[in-house]
DNA sequence: AGTCTAAATCATGTATACGTGATTGCATGA
DNA sequence: TCATGCAATCACGTATACATGATTTAGACT
């Protein structure tokens, strides 16, 4: 589905902003600031909302200001055990379509993770983490499970938002280096194991601890995400 | 996500009428008489279109009017590939939550498919076969891949609209029965074993036959799923 | 001081208006 | 007869207007 260009610009900035914690559980998100922000009208900006409301990103309804969701714990627990199931599927598939060529951009991927976390910007850490597997589910070559893919993975992140511990990242990278070469191997079995100790890791970093709630003004948290949403982690200041 | 309810109604229609192929893959739907047809305005005919949208039963963008999709053989495969994976997962679900009060409603649906069978019910009994599956879905306990399944099956009528032999039911029901027994036995290897030699033959039924497109207008189409879009069987005079 | 009520403000739900791009039909020419 | 181009119509994208329901604030009374 495509929304317009502009529309989908304003749920793409949403999403990321959510994606990497600027935007915090319980924030709300008023149509008219965002249409203000983006530059679009509120037709567009509803648009975008239902989105991501679609996504479980954000709840709507019922003539409420929408605000980011604040995944119950049993939500958690059901998302988790979604994405189980996909990332194995995934990690056969790849395995059973794997090409050598695949392995050089992996492997980068994972250094541009490390470089991230090496340098504390934690924003990037998160994104590059998510993306990874994200990129791994593009392989598979089935366009819907990468959809689904990308929204369990999403979710995930914004329960680790709620539920997770302030400064671990998000995935532990050296695990990712591990899955790399045993799909290399071609190791279906080994891969579908280390995915499975790997999301067990992720599952398991989620506590109770809850994160500082980031009180500022939604317009000075999504100016960086306005224009072409890239990684914003300076303006943090 | 919720629309407000006339959007959700119209919606509802809209992805009842296609999966009881009542709209064929390649039906335009332009907005404005959906809006007369439903008694509300292009905005909340969009809204319940979007979703559709992204549920890829319908296909939109880009000032052409709205249709039913009609997917490609790559996107059947792997939409019948997540099924797959998805099923296998509920399946195993379920048998690990089994409760012997689920088994006579289970039961119960099994045999109102054969009724319809008997009878002669094409779209009541395409709708309860499918209806069988999220049913089952839904005994999982996991909302979020419950919604998933629901997606992924409705697509899968939406392809044997396209690639299906007419007459076929979608779901051999003898297959749903042997299902519920081997879940009743708690077997859940025997169970996984079931559903997925059910789900092959259902996907061995996708041909190459095209269905013979019924051209009524969509005013006449439409009429017996405004109100509360229950089936409609009779009105196919 | 606290609290309850009422009014003002704010935000959303829905419809409609208007501009632009697609589509269709007709006429004209080869 | 068929192809081609132009014009009229149709349909969609987006913005905005208006009404209704939520929320907050101010004031008065206990």
């Amino acid at each position: 589905m495509r929304l317009s260009q502009k529309a989908d610009a304003a749920y793409l900035a949403l999403r990321q902003a959510i994606m990497e914690q600027a935007l915090t559980p319980g924030t709300k998100l008023p149509e008219d600031p965002l249409a203000e922000q983006f530059q679009i009208s509120r037709t567009l900006v509803r648009a975008a909302l239902a989105r991501l409301a679609g996504e479980g990103l954000i709840v709507m309804g019922n003539k409420r200001t929408a605000t980011v969701a604040q995944p119950s714990l049993e939500e958690a627990r059901a998302v988790f055990e979604v994405r189980r199931c996909l990332e194995a599927e995934v990690v056969r598939l790849v395995c059973a379509r794997w090409q050598d060529a695949w392995r050089a951009p992996l492997t980068a991927h994972v250094r541009a993770e490390q470089a991230a976390a090496a340098s504390g910007q934690a924003k990037a850490s998160i994104r590059l983490a998510g993306e990874f597997h994200v990129r791994l589910a593009e392989l598979a070559g089935n366009p819907l499970l990468a959809r689904y893919l990308d929204e369990v993975a999403t979710r995930c992140s914004l329960i680790l938002a709620v539920y997770g511990r302030p400064h671990s990242s998000d995935c532990a990278i050296t695990e990712h280096g591990a899955l790399i070469e045993a799909l290399a191997r071609r190791d279906a079995e080994g891969a579908v194991q280390l995915m499975a100790e790997h999301l067990h890791g992720i599952e398991q970093r989620a506590q109770l601890t809850r994160i500082v709630r980031d009180e500022r003004d939604l317009g000075s948290i999504l100016a960086a995400y306005s224009k072409g949403h890239q990684d914003a982690e300076g303006t943090a200041a």
